[in-house]
DNA sequence: GAGTGGTCTAGACCACTTT
DNA sequence: AAGTGGTCTAGACCACTCT
């Protein structure tokens, strides 16, 4: 089996196979369908599992793929677009958001998240937990650090656990005028916590978006979540100079909301 | 039952490594610093050397370890902060833009550009290549795509490959009214060619923003940028609430260009 | 219990950069 | 030439999900 061609330029074999399953992938696979397995896979290749499995993990990061444990790897839908930013600035919390409400606390927030919200480490905040969904599936986890300087007139009874406790800082931050916000988009690592709620492993790449919620010229409140890379597209509707129609679905640009936007990653 | 829990959770090797790793750069190790020698680190830590790697992974995929073939690991500096989505909207190539402007060409797009497009994929388009830099490093590299349509005062001479062209492009493109621009953000892997503009290896992660620029009710040009995920925090100036205030200069809320936002990924 | 993907090992060689 | 990270192998065992 002459490996027909390229010898000379020493592409990497995983890259190589990664070309080979993708294009595979587009023209003999349906979503959803189960590939074989990873053994028999590197087999029918003339790898080693170990490089096959690079080949699927690259696959899986573009979002091509998807891998769970005894059970399969299967060919995974085309990303959601997820919106984060929309162009009516709302508190989290707003009626008409994706967002699931969950349990409350008070802590200490993360360092970074004390500089976000100018105040010191060692003090104490509310963090709400929440979770957004779509098509039934978990696809972003979120911490909201709201000092008690924001909500002041939240009793002090600490109930801690609760999910309407949650719902009453929330509440309670709608009282504040919105003055703007603020957003960042990195790459991260789902810690334990985040994965277990996501349904993914630990380390499993996010897209972690910190959001910091300004009012009165100083920041209320810090929103950091963490959205599955592998299922997610951000969407970002900055746009829009037309008077604001609030409430009315959409009224974005057409065209884009299409059929099938097709990743960026698969054939051309 | 009587016997503690502790040992009823097996933590991964490569996940408790990383944990001690990033503790470690943390408390024993200065940005830019080199670590030891993968085969060392392996040895010291009792592991294969494919483990340790495996925990070397994760840490350059947050962005903690800059990691060179022939050279050798070293300690990243936090990941920079590079505005995406300004509040005030402007073309691309505005004079104030942090983006160079490389050689043009005319192809035909990939089908989901020619999909936002709203036309056919066997019609051709502009397509300017273009570079972002900061600090002297490259963290973006640019395909930009123009509909002739949009360009109609341009000739048809073609001298491909050539910047003049590309900055008769985004000319001519500047003639048209910008009347919104929608984003997307999602996580990818570079391209060969990508890679190298970025100095990374194919593969590396990138994070894709896909940017439309709406004139007059439809998409005039469409730009897909891809960013060093492991060196680039996106921002976002969303912000501002009061009325439209166009041209004036982004009275945004102070306090947030903080001296070095700590990354969320760095200890607590 | 059978079958899947996830982790781990102990080697080997290659591509690249620096000396 | 020496030293680095990048690729690859051929195994082994583990954790998980199904039936």
């Amino acid at each position: 089996m002459s490996t027909t061609e390229l010898d000379a330029v020493p592409e990497p074999k995983y890259w190589h196979l990664k070309t080979v399953l993708s294009d595979a992938l587009d023209s003999e696979f349906a979503v959803g369908e189960i590939l074989p397995n990873e053994r028999e896979l590197a087999a029918r290749f003339g790898v080693a599992r170990a490089t096959l499995r690079q080949a699927l993990e690259q696959l899986e990061l573009e979002g091509r793929l998807q891998r769970r444990r005894g059970v399969g790897t299967t060919v995974a839908p085309p990303r959601f677009g997820v919106e984060v930013g929309s162009p009516e600035q709302t508190w989290p919390g707003s009626p008409d958001d994706a967002w699931q409400t969950g349990e409350s606390d008070e802590t200490k927030p993360p360092t970074y998240v004390a500089a976000l919200l100018g105040q010191d480490t060692d003090q104490k905040v509310h963090v709400v937990r929440r979770t957004r969904m779509t098509h039934g599936q978990p696809v972003a986890g979120e911490l909201l650090y709201v000092p008690h300087a924001s909500v002041p007139g939240l009793p002090d009874a600490d109930t801690s656990g609760d999910t309407a406790r949650g719902r009453a800082v929330l509440r309670e931050l709608h009282r504040l005028e919105l003055n703007g916000l603020e957003r960042t988009v990195e790459l991260g690592s789902a810690r334990a916590d985040d994965a277990r709620q996501l349904d993914r492993l630990p380390g499993a790449p996010v897209l972690v978006v910190t959001t910091s919620y300004y009012s009165q010229g100083a920041v209320a409140a810090v929103a950091v979540s963490t959205y599955r890379a592998d299922t997610c597209r951000l969407t970002f509707g900055d746009s829009r100079p037309e008077p604001v129609m609030p409430g009315t679905d959409a009224a974005a640009p057409a065209a884009h909301r299409r059929h099938r936007p097709a990743s960026r990653l698969s054939r051309v």
